[in-house]
DNA sequence: CCCTGTTTTCTAATTCTGTAGAATCAAAAG
DNA sequence: CTTTTGATTCTACAGAATTAGAAAACAGGG
């Protein structure tokens, strides 16, 4: 009757990930140093969620010379691309150029942005397909 | 000391958003019998979520031949487009283009979806520029 | 060894989310 | 008018998310 623990990080978990992904496999204070650059949070806040995360399996310790060296246990990349999944899968209807269309007709795309992907896009098709959505029909080879 | 209610609709939420999107304003009856299609969902759920949404403002309410008559009070496109900004801010450190990069390495756009962007990215050179990163809001066309 | 500062663990308060039963209400059907 | 049927409101609850104080644990410096 309740709410399943999410697969994706929230946003505070990400919060933290983002510190670990810059700084790497880090202790506690150098972690609540560089989120307080950006916000307030009491140590043991932080601490706290370290725990939750490592329940999660977001993260893992290792043993360090003060108290625990806390590690990211997925990369950015890997992390991110969830995060896109899901909203594609969510929002979408699964279909990632429906995602793009909407950010192009939003505007949301600088020039560079536009010459990158163009750029990737044709680097891309020297490489071969990728699948389609949900209904495709035919691959005809 | 806890959660602030997001800015956004949540999973629940967003999958009856869909059901407004789909099929324009509706009774309860019919959301209802909309969802199950997928899940399974108490007809007191939906109303409870409804009632919760309509205090968030996502819905709106008018008399019914029954009881009311729900409708959704953002457009699919203006609901997706404010998720996409907010997980460009939260994961992509506001860059959209990076989004996207990220989307072409994971091969998650099939050909047809490739030729459609490269279709809407030319059609949007033709129409001069777009903003830079983030700060400018635009309100579009 | 004892103090000091950091880290970890324990505990807890709060709010949000997702779910639904019970009771009530209103309209339609008899 | 009474029964039936669907909608709405009220109430409740368990678990997730966010935050942090208190206290225990421990490493280092005297």
């Amino acid at each position: 009757m309740a709410r399943p623990a999410s697969e994706h990080p929230t946003d505070a978990e990400l919060e933290i990930l983002k510190v670990l992904w810059a700084s790497g496999p880090s202790e506690l204070g150098p972690i609540v140093e560089a989120l307080n650059r950006s916000r307030s949070v009491a140590t043991t806040t932080v601490a706290t969620m370290l725990k939750v995360m490592e329940r999660k399996g977001w993260v893992e310790r290792a043993d360090g010379p003060k108290g625990y060296r806390w590690a990211s246990r997925s990369s950015r990349e890997e992390t991110t691309s969830g995060l896109l999944r899901r909203l594609v899968d969510r929002a979408f209807d699964g279909s990632a150029g429906r995602l793009v269309a909407r950010l192009i007709e939003d505007r949301a795309l600088s020039d560079r942005d536009r010459e990158e992907i163009r750029r990737l896009l044709d680097a891309g098709d020297r490489l071969g397909a990728k699948p389609k959505a949900p209904g495709a029909r035919g691959k005809r080879t």
